[in-house]
DNA sequence: GAAATAGTGTCTGTAAGACACTATCGG
DNA sequence: CCGATAGTGTCTTACAGACACTATTTC
């Protein structure tokens, strides 16, 4: 990758004379926990267990990350480290902040870049390999090594606000859906109960209406949504 | 800075086995100009000779930026070079993005953490070296190397979205100003005029109300406002 | 008084929060 | 009919946009 006569300067050297940090991406990998009877959908993040060697042998749980490989792109390293670390395809995953502490990684000079990344519930559990990986609550205050507390807490932040500017943003859901359904996504994402009429008004006009109804199921039939194509 | 035992993986390497980019700042610094009897404020930014052993020979102007060096962060390097470049210090660099395309350097592998920073125009013109730099319409399709266009306009979308939020966030204004002063700044920054009724009741609660009142211009004399010390 | 600038009263439209109501299903 | 869930009517409050008015100065 390296031009033939690569550049030098005023004192002849190459940039690669001069000391260069280690890089690295770590990826708040973000889903939604379907409601099952009785528990309300909640918000959960995707935790890898911790190589032992580069955690000085202690084992525990930690946000899917990897070193910048020559040539990629910080988008190709998450992708590489949820493939790798988790067995799963990324999507999207999109930049949140650059950690740059010396003194962060006792390994060396890392700066580690912090990235956000969401998938369904289906294709996370359909892919993950469960001996590697585990889903925790991200609302919870988890205990994480570096700063993957911090890569957290902006990640979900960063997830409720781009919830509260629309309809689904991340398309969580499926081709059709009802508003309780929309609204349960929401209300995970978010952490909190968000008012049913209020709600409804809000997102009503940004999705389209199906003819379909949903039925067999007690109370009234619902009516159902798909996202705008945009 | 290493340790004495660097850390070395399962295949016995350490972190300077393996290839490592060379990553840089750059930054946009941003100021209001006064306005001048006839002309309105206006949003700036600061610009640099390039560098042209750097350039490959060609002149031109570009955001000051440099590369991070060992034991730094990533403010401390956007100071250095604001410093070294313009001859201006830095108030509170923010990071806006990464740039990573691995090819957006032609002189090797280089990352770029793009910032902003906001100086008054008093600092600013008292700082700078009017022989290495240059100010230049924040708003205008600047000509401008690598990807230092995407950071301006960065920049400026983030400053936008900071002063919608709150008065004059940056303290660009100093310890006594009149209302229209401050709509003034607000309105450098957005880039157009905003309603002065609706701009002073969204305001005027968020502001110290001074006893003093400005006197001897032309027409009503305008109370005096302070930053709410926060 | 005229020109200029500062500041306010008030109407309209929109939207959130809150509450209660109506609608339509299964059993 | 009852229980359960879906969906709406409507009141209050808040606030942005818009317009026109009043207030206080210099000349």
């Amino acid at each position: 990758m390296e031009p033939d006569q690569p550049y030098r300067d005023a004192s002849g050297r190459t940039l690669a004379d001069y000391p260069r940090p280690s890089v690295a991406v770590d990826t708040a990998v973000l889903t939604v926990i379907p409601a099952t009877p009785g528990v309300p959908p909640s918000l959960a993040v995707l935790l890898v267990r911790r190589d032992p060697a580069a955690s000085g042998g202690r084992a525990g749980w930690a946000l899917p990350g990897t070193f910048l490989h020559r040539g990629e792109t910080l988008a190709d390293a998450v992708s590489r480290s949820l493939s790798v670390k988790a067995g799963v395809t990324g999507r999207d995953p999109q930049q949140l902040h650059v950690f740059d502490d010396p003194d962060r990684d006792d390994r060396g000079w890392v700066l580690s870049v912090a990235h956000l990344d969401v998938l369904t519930h289906a294709e996370l559990d359909a892919l993950r390999d469960p001996r590697l990986t585990r889903l925790a609550p991200a609302g919870a205050r988890l205990r994480l090594p570096y700063d993957h507390a911090a890569i957290l807490a902006l990640a979900v932040d960063r997830l409720r606000t781009e919830y509260a500017t629309g309809a689904d943003p991340r398309r969580l859901l499926g081709a059709a859906f009802t508003m309780t359904d929309l609204r349960a996504v929401h209300e995970a994402v978010a952490g909190r109960p968000l008012q049913k009429d209020t709600f409804r008004r809000f997102m009503v006009d940004q999705l389209d209406e199906l003819a379909h109804i949903t039925a067999g199921r007690v109370g009234r039939p619902a009516r159902l949504y798909a996202h705008r194509p945009a």
